[in-house]
Formats: structure tokens, C-alpha cells, sequence
DNA sequence: CGGGATCCGGCGGGATACTG
DNA sequence: CAGTATCCCGCCGGATCCCG
């Protein structure tokens, strides 16, 4: 809680601004890799990768391969994931109530 | 909750690797410049400007400029400044607590 | 003290083309 | 379908100098 370092680390994760976008995707359930690039507006496929990779590599979600023609790859929160998924609901939510007021507050400062 | 597009605008704002991190300096009361970079390691006095300015334009703090010599300016949350403190208070508990969880993840990760 | 202005190098990330 | 590989441009952000 006084550590700003660790908090710093954290943010390396957090401060991506595709990837809790793609944990809140995973909130239901796991879901595949086009599912995903469907469900989550204006990511490239390349981000989509990379980001997946870095999440998994940090123990936040899982990749399943079923090696079969076509490919079926299936993404998953680990229990760490989903513990992290309960910690940015808060602000999710936050989100969606004050966004009116950001844009509020934008425009106002914008107009000086 | 279910709109992705909202949630997106405002992981601009947490997006931000420094923007958490001031806004939490600044959940005890109002801070200096000097405090701010003093407090936040590793910030640049530039992107400290830049990000003060941005949360500023948001409406989460306020900038107060006292016009004597030397200088007295003091950054303090508004209303909502301290609802979005509150909204990632429980992202930093979970940064404190899982920090090592990820660290192994990683180490695991990259030993293969 | 608390900035603004300018320069500029690195890399984040999009577009495209190719594969098992 | 789910990637990898490559090219390439934009802008993020550090360094530096100046100012009221």
C-alpha cells in the first residue's frame, strides 16, 4: 500500500490499455482468439498477440491449443486472473458513471 | 458495464502509467510540484507537467497557483478526483499482494 | 520554484503479406 | 483460424536550456 514501486511494476500490466479490456472479455468464460478480436473494438492483431502473450506469460490467463485443422485456440483467467478481474471492476464502473463528467470537464477547459 | 467503448476512454486515463500514481500521492490532501516529483520516482518534471495538465483538463485535481516569489503551486484532488482514488484502491491492494505471484509467473514463464 | 520550449532518439503499434 | 514476419511511421518521453 506505500510501496510505489511495486505499484509502478503493476502498472506495467494495468497501464495497458488493451489489457484489461481483454481480462474483462474473459470475465464469462474462456474465449477464442477471433472472439476476442471481434468483441474488442479497433485492436490489431498484432496487439491482440502480444498482449495475450504478456498476460499469459504473467500468469493472469492460460492458452489452450487444440491442434486441429482449422486451429482452435481457447484463453482463460487463471485464479490470479480472476482476482485481478474483481480488483478493476470498481473502476470500470467508475468508468462508466463519470465519463459524462470527464467530457464535461474536457470541453469546459477546452473552451478557455 | 457492458460498453467497451466508454471503458476504453477511460483507460486513457489509467492507462497512463502516471496518472494512478498521482492521483494516489494526493489521496492524503493537497500536494506541491516539487512534493510530486520528489514522491514519484523515476518521473520526468516534463511528464509530470504534461500529466498534471491532462488530469486538470479531466476534472480530477484542481491547480492552484499562489503568484508570489519563489513560485507556490499546490495540486489537489476535486470530488471526483477522490471517487477515482477510491475506484483503484483495490487495484493497488491486488498490485501489493500478487506482485511475487507474477514475478514467479514470469521467471516460469521465461525458464522454458 | 514551477514550469515552458525545443530537439530528437527509441519503440509502440498499424498495415500488409505469408504460413501450419 | 491463429498466428509470425517485416516494414515503417508517429509520438512518447527524456535531456537540456531558458524564464517569471
Amino acid at each position: 500500500m506505500q510501496d510505489p514501486c511495486q505499484a509502478r511494476e503493476v502498472l506495467g500490466i494495468v497501464g495497458d490499455k488493451w489489457a484489461l479490456l481483454i481480462v474483462r472479455m474473459l470475465k464469462d468464460g474462456p474465449r477464442r482468439f477471433t472472439e476476442l478480436k471481434r468483441g474488442i473494438d479497433g485492436i490489431s492483431q498484432r496487439m491482440l498477440t502480444v498482449t495475450l502473450r504478456d498476460l499469459e506469460r504473467d500468469g493472469i490467463l492460460t492458452r489452450t491449443v487444440r491442434t486441429v485443422m482449422p486451429p482452435h485456440v481457447s484463453y482463460e483467467l487463471t485464479t490470479m486472473g480472476r482476482t485481478l478481474r474483481e480488483a478493476t471492476a470498481p473502476l470500470l464502473e467508475w468508468s462508466i458513471t463519470h465519463l459524462p463528467h470527464i467530457d464535461a470537464a474536457r470541453a469546459e477547459y477546452d473552451s478557455r
